[in-house]
RNA sequence: CCGCCCGUAGCUCAGCUGGAUAGAGCACCAGGCUUCGAACCUGGGUGUCGGGAGUUCGAAUCUCUCCGGGCGGGCCA
């Protein structure tokens, strides 16, 4: 139990004692440092229900309040309940752990995890930052609490638009083909040029699609080849980036092809199907246009083609039957919540969902400074790679500055980690539901709260335990804390657990971020103000040894369900 | 027109199941390196929480309304 657990226990105990137990006891961590370090705001609104005196409740429950890790208790303002722990407690739960980081362990469950999907049609840009990042912090942080987790890549490889690309690679040869696909954000702007100019090719393009719909052999050996050479650039930037997806968790939309039929037959014998103009639809009530007009979902296209409602259907199909999975996580963008809502709805129609929990976890999109939102057509799209290669050469050229003395290939290897930490964590410490402004100078700061500040605070730490001569496990002995800033450094690293939990509540991993820099933060300030190595008394020695290794290992923990890497020095 | 989301310090953002005097980072100013790594620390001020109304002991947070911006809305994904 971590110490808000522990708090709201003996509170609801005090509670029930009184007669008051059908209010939430509401135990907070305290806002401010003069009210303690948890504060219970529950007591007003049980006196209230209760009809009774808030401060005179408060004052009851104090004096029932069964809680020894407690050194101080007092009712303050209109009702409220201050709680200051015990440093002597602290040290107890500090000690108790070990080289364990204390993590919640929830009852487990199966998940399915969403995210990435990237279009093989096009290079990722800048905006498959946030589904890369967001989506593999959620999957390490449910996997660290010890849930079963799926990782799911659904990637666009399939539909109308491959047809002009098939055209456009038939008519190269071998070697061109491997050269152009080197970018293919140029190969897909010269493919959809041609597409647009000569209307020769786009016949061509259209009978390439048909032709790759009915499984010709010789069209899909060109796309496979296409397939193959793109997944190969995604695999490479994730293996940049530090994202644990790997070939095996990619499910593409092609993978459902033979069971669109199969979907759209099976909600035909639900009688869900309606014809609207030669498509195939479902008209939920819930969904309504304007005038109050019932909204289709169309699962098959008058043309005989299946829209991305069917396959998504599919995939709910899927994951839901096949798979298994308690609960799936779409991390997918803010502008598909329409789109997902339906999915979900069509399908709990179907049956294909009983009492799964099927989530769309939705992020903003990405603006230019003033504002506006990035055009997709007008090529003012970042890709991605160079993102990358721009944070890891400013990161290149500051370690260079900052830590001479290091080798050229440490020079390179830590800048590789810190300049990828610094732009996953610039996206993940921001709430993801809001739109975000794309600036070169916020993604790419190293100072203030970023990921470069986490992993000095590590590399501090490292650095301090190397002069000290120690090994983690040669720190057994006792912890005290005396100091203001040892005890508040140890009131936060027993606080991990809480993170975890609260950033699991609705997979806000800025949660997470918050509490690493405030608990960076922390030790920055103990490691001013309690010297460690310069400390002549061998015990207080000690304890701050052991303080600073315990640190050390919840940065690298929480870091890693980041997804970002950590370095002994950088 | 209908639906969803957003509007908090000069900038980028936290806080939103109602709780105390609304917080960080950046930027700016003043201190701190012969002393465990200055990518750091200490101190300094900044707000009509878009406007208005309501709910109540208490509203940035909940409700309504208006203004401003974004996104989505039958055959792209």
């Amino acid at each position: 139990m971590n110490l808000k657990e522990q708090i709201h226990s003996a509170v609801a105990q005090s509670f029930e004692e009184l007669g008051v137990s059908a209010s939430p006891p509401i135990v907070k961590q305290a806002q401010k440092r003069e009210f303690g370090h948890y504060q219970v705001n529950g007591v007003m609104g049980a006196a209230k229900s209760a009809k009774l005196n808030p401060r005179e409740l408060a004052t009851k429950v104090t004096e029932r309040l069964n809680l020894p890790i407690v050194n101080k208790l007092e009712v303050a303002g209109p009702g409220f309940v201050n709680i200051h722990l015990a440093p002597y407690a602290i040290e107890q739960q500090l000690m108790q752990l070990g080289d364990d980081v204390p993590v919640p362990s929830p009852e487990p469950r199966h998940f399915a995890v969403d995210y990435s999907a990237p279009n093989l049609m096009k290079e990722m840009h800048i905006g498959h930052l946030r589904t890369n990042a967001i989506g593999d912090a959620i999957v390490h942080v449910l996997e660290a609490v010890g849930h079963q987790v799926t990782r799911v890549n659904h990637v666009g490889d399939w539909g109308a638009q491959f047809g002009s690309l098939l055209a456009y690679l038939d008519q190269l040869d071998n070697t061109e083909i491997s050269t152009e696909l080197k970018d293919l954000e140029v190969f897909y702007q010269s493919a959809s040029k041609l597409f647009k100019t000569d209307h020769e090719f786009a016949e061509r393009a259209r009978g390439y699609v048909v032709r790759l719909q009915g499984g010709d052999a010789q069209c899909v050996a060109l796309w496979r080849q296409f397939i193959e050479e793109s997944i190969k650039h995604c695999q490479d930037v994730y293996e940049r980036l530090n994202i644990s997806l790997a070939r095996a968790d990619i499910h593409a939309e092609s993978a459902y092809n033979d069971d669109l039929p199969v979907v759209v037959a099976e909600l035909e014998q639900q009688g869900l199907l309606e014809e609207s103009d030669g498509a195939m639809c479902v008209f939920l009530e819930e969904f309504t246009g304007k005038d109050g007009k019932p909204l289709p979902a169309i699962v098959r296209k008058s043309d005989g083609g299946y829209p991305y409602m069917a396959t998504d259907l599919a995939a709910v199909r899927y994951r839901a039957g096949k798979l298994r999975a308690d609960t799936v996580l779409y991390v997918v963008g803010a502008p598909q919540q329409l789109h997902l809502k339906q999915v979900f709805a069509v399908a709990t129609a179907a049956g294909y969902l009983t009492d799964q929990e099927f989530r769309h976890l939705p992020f903003g999109s990405i603006l230019k400074n003033d504002g506006k939102p990035f055009k997709t057509r007008d090529g003012a799209e970042v890709k991605l790679i160079d993102v990358i290669n721009e944070a890891v050469t400013r990161a290149y050229q500051l370690v260079r500055e900052k830590n001479p003395s290091l080798t050229e290939e440490e020079h390179r290897s830590i800048a590789e980690i810190v300049g990828v930490g610094a732009i996953k964590y610039a996206e993940l410490s921001k709430n993801r539901g809001t739109d975000y402004i794309f600036d070169w100078d916020i993604l790419l700061s190293f100072e203030g709260n970023t990921a470069p500040y986490l992993q000095y605070a590590y590399t501090r730490i490292q650095s301090v335990l190397k002069k000290a001569g120690v090994e983690p496990t040669d720190l057994r002995g006792q912890i005290t804390l005396a100091e203001p800033d040892e005890l508040d450094l140890g009131v936060k690293l027993l606080q991990f657990s809480e993170a975890i939990e609260d950033a699991l509540e609705d997979y806000q991993m800025n949660v997470l971020c918050n509490y690493l820099f405030e608990l960076s933060g922390q030790f920055m300030s103990f490691y001013e103000h309690c010297p460690i190595l310069k400390q002549s008394d061998p015990e207080i020695q000690h304890s701050r040894l052991r303080l600073a290794s315990i640190t050390a290992n919840v940065l690298q923990l929480g870091l890693g369900c980041l997804g970002i890497k950590t370095v002994d020095r950088m």
